[in-house]
DNA sequence: CGCTGCTTTGAAGCCCTTCAAACCAGGTGG
DNA sequence: CCACCTGGTTTGAAGGGCTTCAAAGCAGCG
């Protein structure tokens, strides 16, 4: 059930049999969302963290013109409010872009993995640090990428990201965002995300159709984008 | 000497003698660096964190053509690159934009304070979390607010976030850097950050000239950055 | 079969950049 | 003590990338 959370952590850190039983324990129960469906809102007092099981969510602020910002998208295996744990309530609102289901893991257990396992607690920390890695690379994007480049880099991302829980393979993945959606992450209106997405096609790079993202020149793509995948720390850290 | 330290953090959470005797003993040694001194570059394997006790600094990712982009401006009180201890190397490089005096803490140190101390451990992640609160609202400004919006936004989070550590007032606070270095904060060109300046300074708004923000009017600046300072976790947070 | 939500395209305009040059203050050496 | 240099600030003019506004096209669905 949580196989893809775990399958992301071995990724980076050897988690033994007793961590993963004790990972295991801290879940308490699964629910599922529909589609655009905000589920914590800034501010809102929170005595759990939400794991994501499968579909798509993102943490957002909305501006007083209606206007918004999607700050991370997150896919299958991230725990989309850990930070919740220590911050008890959100600068931010989340919600689900597509039909979700998630574990729910209650703070008091997560406090109790950690007392009893300080190398999960810093897998854990670890794990909330890697959130603030991908925000830094937006704001990159959003400072100093054009937008074919900042488009170029988020598909890169989350052509990684995917990959790391089977989620993408060399062809491509499932992205099930609108032109408007994807436009709210990169800061641009939908008309320009249409426009780039064009040039990104036309160049023979990559296809967005459907709800599919089809890779046509990864090398290609991530030189637009001058994408390195080191942000998201995928070896091994530790000696 | 790490009383900016306790302040900021006594700000958010109790902290008791024992607990501070323990955090004043992760700290190993103090070091003053020159200003514009890149001291940590990405990818170096770190095995201390870094508080800044005295002077400014920033976390920036550099681009190919030469361009940075300024990720987030560190005031005293805060620990530059503990991230780093879960992180083991980092994403970006950390600069001195003034003359500062640091007091670096061994990770082996934090590592034991972090098991001795779970509450303590769990204000560290806190600490953490809280950066990336700043990176999510840069990542609004850079997204969606224009650029006086976004300048004025800046001001106002500088001004809360001295103010914390009793080094910005009411009339407003000293801030050594060029028009270039926030202009690297903003994603803008220093150009048009001293267009906007100009603009904040001609509608009465705020004044910044020779390293010292000047607040003319504090509610006014606010009101045009729309600033809410709640990103910022200033209560505490435990009933 | 006509909604509804999303995508696509065109035309006009603006915010910010780029390029260029003048200005200014502080520090250094002749 | 002033001439010079250097790094930062300021201003102008022109251009471009993205937005805004508007409308047509298209697919899925009741």
């Amino acid at each position: 059930m949580i196989g893809k959370y775990l399958m992301k952590l071995r990724a980076r850190d050897p988690i033994s049999a007793e961590e993963e039983a004790a990972i295991r324990e801290s879940i308490a129960d699964t629910v599922r969302y529909p589609a655009d469906h905000c589920f914590i809102r800034a501010g809102q007092r929170l005595n759990h963290s939400t794991l994501l099981l499968d579909g798509l969510m993102c943490r957002y602020k909305d501006m007083s013109d209606g206007q918004r910002q999607i700050t991370e998208i997150h896919v299958p295996g991230d725990f989309a409010d850990l930070h919740s744990f220590t911050l008890k309530h959100l600068d931010h609102n989340i919600m689900t872009l597509t039909p979700c289901t998630i574990a729910r893991a209650p703070h008091e257990r997560i406090r109790k993995l950690c007392e009893d396992f300080p190398r999960v607690a810093r897998i854990l920390w670890f794990s909330t640090n890697l959130d603030a890695c991908i925000h830094r690379e937006w704001e990159v994007s959003l400072g100093r990428r054009n937008a074919l480049e900042r488009t170029a880099h988020l598909l890169c991302e989350l052509h990684v990201r995917l990959g790391l829980v089977g989620l993408a393979d060399d062809t491509g993945y499932a992205l099930a965002l609108t032109q408007a959606e994807l436009a709210e992450c990169l800061g641009l209106t939908s008309v320009h995300v249409n426009r780039v997405l064009r040039e990104l096609r036309e160049a023979g790079l990559v296809e967005f159709r459907n709800g599919r993202v089809v890779l046509l020149n990864l090398a290609g793509l991530r030189r637009v984008a001058e994408f390195d995948p080191a942000f998201l720390y995928l070896g091994m850290r530790e000696a």
